[in-house]
RNA sequence: GCGCCCGUAGCUCAGCAGGACAGAGCAACGGACUUCUAAUCCGUCGGUCGGGGGUUCGAAUCCCUCCGGGCGCGCCA
């Protein structure tokens, strides 16, 4: 609809060229927009205002011009300008009961973007399997995934991966963390140091072991049984951490080992390419990556002095990969206590000589744990953190994801876990659910009456011609530039947003209006109605990953 | 000290590539169920958009500065 406009005025601007003989210079990044006032129209469009040097005149003037330049069309009411010189538009009626033909018309696939040709990866969650998935990979998990739908269905061509740290200090850690514990079991007491996991989840892994295993870690060298538990203990973990993934709804195309990037000695190539380009050099018998010549603030280790690599040494390695596989967008989606990682990276990325304007990486801001308005003590030290997956048993999968997903990325997150099993406007998840199970529950009270309704599509929608019927037809119509903004600025937000409104708008018309008994033509309409908006709905939540009940 | 994010109604947050008088929910108060689910709806109350400069026809939005809060600044991840 608003592309359509935009076609107009261009139209006009043309015609206003040729016709007094002024060459615009430029064409205007004018905007065509709903204004947030109904009295200001249905569209309205600053281009008057662009115009002005190009003109040489006031913008009520030139948006005056503009005005008897438009080309007739049949479904614009009037145009009108307005305030300092706006222009705006007013449609008639049937433009926007056009909206709910095309909708069910083209049912779930109203909404969805043309084809772009664009490879995207968003890699997220990427925990590292040393443990549970907490309340803050939850929110990485929930926005990286609908972002991913919501980019999919926008018309991008869409991957999602998880990076798994499979190797490295933290494995061992990890490995000795369990064969300590595990040594306890069989009776060997040692010291447990504090640098160690503390979780109980580790003294279930050990008791698994040796229940599975018996004596055998303790008869074989240290070293070894370290290294066969840290493999061993990471694939329990990772398999744990899948499941978790599962029940909330969030799936991979691809999960990535770190450790396949040292097998194929990509780490060691790169590396190796680094030092003949000069970008990296030896020095206090450690490597460095010149970072700082690519906008970061300092030189970055990538082998330790030790001859260990740093994970910023494969990370390079992946993003290497990551851009070799054809990606023309890579988003990655870190918690925010990773920020000081992003100049580096990006560094990186320069210094490997791809486009640092391919990676886009999103900053997730940490998520506080409440109950009833008291926050949950979280003690990471002493390993004291609520697993995800406990969060998830408490207040269910939907409840969880709307919640992560109602927030900008930028912003703090309390998840309150009273507020998430409350069913009032606190949690608008199942307000919009509601909107819903109500549109169904009409369904079945019609066939319940023996009311049957036409084909949709033959249904005639001229008696949608009430304010709130306009209203819900216009935030209808928004849907897919909702889509379209939120896939453009990575921002997932918005769709909530945008459900909680429409279900709002939904819930108005229901309370004022009646669907089924009322003069049949009127009925069928809003039936009509009323099932275009089930089918938005419907598709939003699916991109969300919440479920649309047919009943609650 | 440096860097990133945040500061909008009593509380939790939106504000859509700067646009017309700043929005929603909660809380408070008052209303609406013999008719499609009241998990709903309607109304009232409530804001010098942290302060100050600047750019612009026009700023919550962009720039500078100051103040407050969070996070990060390792040859840890």
């Amino acid at each position: 609809m608003k592309q359509e406009i935009k076609e107009l005025v261009l139209t006009a601007l043309k015609c206003l060229e040729e016709k007094r003989g002024i060459e615009i210079k430029e064409l205007p990044l004018f905007t065509i927009e709903v204004p947030k006032v109904e009295e200001h129209g249905d569209f309205a469009t600053n281009v008057a205002f662009m115009l002005t040097k190009s003109f040489k005149a006031s913008p009520r003037q030139i948006a005056e011009q503009i005005i008897e330049c438009l080309p007739k069309c049949n479904w614009l009411e009037r145009v009108e300008v307005a305030g300092p010189g706006f222009i705006n538009f007013f449609l008639k009626e049937n433009a926007w009961q056009q909206i709910v033909k095309r909708i069910l018309k083209q049912k779930e696939d109203y909404g969805r973007g043309e084809v772009k040709g664009i490879k995207v990866l968003v890699e997220f969650v990427s925990a590292n399997p040393t443990g549970p998935l907490h309340i803050g990979h939850g929110r990485g998990a929930a926005v990286g995934d609908s972002l991913a739908n919501i980019l999919d269905f926008a018309g991008y061509d869409v991957q999602r991966e998880y990076y798994i740290n499979d190797r490295g200090r933290q494995m061992q850690i990890l490995g000795y963390s369990v064969y300590l514990r595990y040594l306890e079991l069989v009776g060997e007491h040692r010291d447990f140091p504090k640098e160690c996991y503390q979780g109980d989840y580790i003294k279930d892994l050990a008791r698994e072991l040796y229940e599975k295993e018996g004596l055998k870690y303790k008869e074989m060298p240290e070293a070894e049984a370290v290294s066969k538990i840290s493999q061993c203990a990471g694939q329990k973990i990772l398999d744990d951490i899948k499941e978790t993934l599962k029940i909330f709804g969030v799936g991979f195309d691809n999960w990535f080992s770190e450790k396949s990037l040292y097998e194929e000695s990509k780490v060691k190539r790169l590396l190796q390419w680094l030092k003949e380009q000069g970008l990296a050099y030896e020095k206090d018998g450690a490597l460095w990556f010149s970072s700082s010549r690519f906008g970061d603030e300092k030189d970055r280790v990538l082998i330790k002095a030790d001859g260990t690599m740093t994970y910023f040494a494969s990370d390079l390695a992946y993003h290497k990969n990551k851009m070799e596989r054809g990606y023309d967008l890579l988003v990655d989606i870190w918690g925010a206590d990773h920020h000081g990682y992003v100049a580096r990276v990006k560094a990186g990325v320069k210094a490997m000589g791809f486009d640092p304007k391919k990676l886009q990486i999103l900053l997730i801001q940490l998520v506080h744990l409440k109950r009833g308005g008291v926050p949950v003590a979280m003690s990471t030290r002493a390993g004291e953190f609520i697993p995800l997956k406990d969060v998830l048993d408490e207040v269910g999968k939907d409840a969880a994801r709307f919640i992560f997903l109602t927030r900008s990325c930028d912003s703090h997150l309390d998840f309150d876990l009273e507020v998430a099993k409350s069913q009032n406007m606190e949690n608008p998840v199942f307000y919009v659910q509601y909107a819903h199970a109500r549109v169904c529950s009409i369904e079945k009270m019609a066939q319940e009456r023996g009311i049957s309704f036409p084909e949709l599509l033959k249904i005639d929608l001229s008696p949608l011609i009430e304010p709130e019927e306009i209203r819900l037809m216009k935030l209808l119509a928004q849907f897919p530039e909702v889509i379209e903004g939120a896939s453009r600025s990575l921002e997932p937000h918005r769709l909530p947003y945008y459900l909680t409104e429409l279900a709002g708008e939904f819930h108005r018309y229901y309370n004022k209006h009646r669907i089924l008994g009322v003069a049949e033509e009127v009925s069928q309409a809003r039936f009509a109605l009323a099932q275009a908006v089930k089918i938005v709905i419907k598709t939003g939540l699916s991109l969300l990953g919440v479920t649309a009940p047919q009943q609650m």
